[in-house]
DNA sequence: ATTACTAGTAGACGAGTAA
DNA sequence: TTTACTCGTCTACTAGTAA
């Protein structure tokens, strides 16, 4: 409901993804111009739908914004961002190379895969991924790119196998196109990327394992 | 309202910013989850708040989102991003030096600002302040720093006179730490960056007019 | 097919009250 | 002071209908 995202907003505002704040229904229903009434109805609300964790206590209640609320929050801004915050994202990501598990390869050489990233990126993936570990200040720039638009990637069924699907995001390393990968709706760790390119990464750069890479994403 | 948000936000990502996009209520209806007859009355809703403009036809109408109601958007992105957008935001802003009406050099001679910007900054300003007019490719970016938390700088009276508030953001060239300042809350151009340091930059750098200067921020 | 009205209903609101 | 209940009102919804 519209009203309780505005709520969860405002408790996120107020520091509420970082922590639990302390506040009561009057002070809440101040910030959304309602009654302290509403204010509570609403926290219950949330509490609810496990947007919020809440603790009652003498004169307020400590409320802190779960996993769930956040991720609702972040859907939300990434709409907006999709509206006003496409234009001027500049991104450099830095990370060093490490060992796959050598699905990227198996992949990459699936017709199917490797027809849609042709079309969408514009080159022919070279079959086998660049798989990177992001240094820790880089994965704030990582969070952000969410916020962008992905190309799907879908999935199909061959051989009695489903194939899952994914998203891709075009970047580059230097001046060789590339692509983040990221495979389907599974918690993917948010420090690792897999790339694919138009050429085997690890040769045309010279690369071993952690060799520092910077993958750079412009967006304007 | 915050229903009336959503809506306008959807109407945005169908591309109600860009210009008129033609749809049904039936079509706005499923986006929203509701019914037509209320998605018809919120896009009257809207247009009675000056939030949109609309052309009823056969078949749908055209629907665009006004100056203000692109105003009320931006202001909704800009809380998101208080509470999502302040990690990993970086931004390399490309101009030239230009001179500018040396209003820079008086302002921060002045007391009671040196004291603010000494406070928040943690330097005390060197009187008189850099200007650059961006690259036009740097614009995007620069609205972007928009959405950041920026320093208030507070007006005052002396002398029979008021002088009008501000607002500061922290940022670099090279090493050299510096803020950027936006005066009052008049429309100023938006290729335009004036500069405060705790040195000289024209001399610390050895600049001159149309030199080409790289102002960093990172907020993270 | 649309938009936009009317009618009936369901749900959300704020006031009052107890703990 | 709080939170959270109940209650009466009123707004906002969906369904149906006309243009």
């Amino acid at each position: 409901m519209a009203e309780d995202l505005q709520c969860l907003k405002v408790i996120a505002l107020m520091g509420g993804c970082r922590g639990p704040v302390f506040f009561s229904s009057q002070t809440l229903g101040a910030s959304l111009s309602t009654s302290p009434q509403t204010a509570s109805r609403r926290l219950q609300s949330l509490e609810r739908q496990m947007l919020v964790t809440r603790s009652v206590g003498p004169g307020g209640q400590y409320i802190a914004v779960t996993q769930k609320g956040e991720d609702e929050l972040r859907r939300e801004y990434a709409e907006y961002s999709r509206v006003f915050g496409r234009e001027g994202v500049q991104c450099l990501l830095n990370g060093h190379v490490i060992t796959g598990l050598g699905e990227g390869r198996y992949y990459m050489s699936l017709e199917p895969y490797r027809l849609q990233f042709q079309r969408h990126l514009g080159f022919a993936p070279y079959p086998g991924t660049l798989n990177l570990r992001l240094n820790p200040s880089s994965i704030p720039h990582r969070k952000k790119l969410d916020t962008l638009e992905w190309i799907p990637i879908h999935g199909f069924r061959a051989e009695d196998r489903t194939f899952g699907e994914a998203r891709c995001l075009p970047c580059r390393i230097g001046d060789i196109r590339c692509g983040i990968v990221v495979p389907g709706r599974t918690h993917y760790p948010e420090d690792i990327v897999e790339l694919v390119a138009p050429v085997g990464l690890r040769a045309a750069l010279s690369l071993k394992d952690n060799d520092i890479v910077t993958v750079e994403v412009d967006y304007d």
